[in-house]
DNA sequence: CAATCGCCATACTGTGTCGTATGGAAGATG
DNA sequence: CATCTTCCATACGACACAGTATGGCGATTG
């Protein structure tokens, strides 16, 4: 029997699939919180149904969090490195492709693909709206995006005025498109989308 | 129980600004309604909450409203036909101003300019996204307004799929925006949301 | 003037949720 | 083996909210 932790000795911890865990700790918490937030928002991220769906009460959950604050704030402590840790693999890449590289970002926050990812990314933004602590984060989050992208789009030869533009650009459609229902609008939507992309990339 | 029309007497009516109406119609809770979802979303859009703001108790809400359901309905609704309004006479313009008319689009749905609708639309497409019958509404929103700048975009020479693509870009870059926080990515923000206009607009 | 009606207040039930207090089971430790 | 620690269950109190029932007040009407 392995752990997958080094801090306690905790014996029976398995974290082969199929098998639920015969204990929870805080990380098992958060991700199933992350799971709960990209389907019911944060209003619908509750104590006592987060537990039922880890299969235990509430009393586990007080026992590794102090309240529902606690682990909201860890959730977006997770979500903010996460983020980041993303976007640095995202954008890294070698000369000469930088705009390869633009056309990948666009599609990986596809509606389409990473259905989940842009699920807690919505769920986080509506969140900001009314939490200052997540507003915070989106912003650091938003920033940090920017400035990756901002980079790609220098070193694919426009000035920093134009790149900062680009950059902003694409994340507004990119998460402008994933907010509204457009499904019927056309055909070949495929088409419109890569034609999209291409104003967004291209000189 | 029917609903209000012009038939009741309804003696004591003032409309006249400033002084609270003395009797509160459906209308009324309704605008109300529509306040507070607002600021709170549809999770803050509570019938007790929603009473304080309006001076009464519940006991008057259900008095027009069925229930909260009803409520929520009448504002899905309201917020429906006053955007397919609005977008019918912004979208309005005598040919050869159409790029004009472009931008000007744009710039009312800047998030610095009409922050009130702003935050009705965000919450009504977070509503979307846990209710089907909001996501209905959006969606209808949505190809009636997509629908309006692509025939401008077609009269402004564009072919039908470039006019298609870029009404796409249009909405999907203004909703974006109004999504992230990006207020200390660049000194000369206005110069920023020009070039994007530009990008989005200009052959 | 009496009866009615439109609009609202109050009181109540039921449910969902937060947070706490306490007990209990199972492994770790002496 | 006895005890302690870790993790969770159960029970409880407090509160917010949805919806109902009923009573009351002013205005209207006959």
């Amino acid at each position: 029997m392995e752990t997958a932790a080094v801090k306690t000795p905790n014996t029976a911890k398995r974290t082969a699939r199929g098998a639920p865990k015969a204990q929870l700790d805080r990380n098992d918490w958060i991700e199933a919180a992350i799971d709960v937030l990209a389907k019911g928002g944060v209003g619908g991220l509750r104590v006592e149904v987060l537990a039922k769906t880890c299969g235990v009460t509430k009393g586990s959950f007080y026992w590794h969090f102090k309240d529902r604050q606690d682990l909201l704030s860890a959730v977006l402590e997770r979500w903010r490195e996460g983020r980041i840790r993303d976007i640095e693999k995202t954008t890294a890449v070698e000369p000469g492709k930088e705009r390869d590289q633009l056309h990948y970002v666009i599609e990986v926050y596809g509606a389409s693909r990473n259905r989940k990812g842009m699920s807690i990314e919505l769920a986080v933004r509506d969140w900001a709206r009314h939490d200052a602590v997540a507003a915070a984060v989106v912003e650091a989050v938003d920033l940090y995006r920017l400035e990756c992208t901002r980079k790609l789009f220098v070193r694919a030869g426009m000035t920093e005025a134009e790149a900062k533009s680009r950059s902003l650009l694409l994340y507004a459609c990119v998460f402008g498109l994933s907010l509204m229902h457009y499904d019927s609008f056309d055909q070949q939507l495929p088409d419109l989308k890569q034609r999209i992309a291409e104003r967004i990339v291209s000189a």
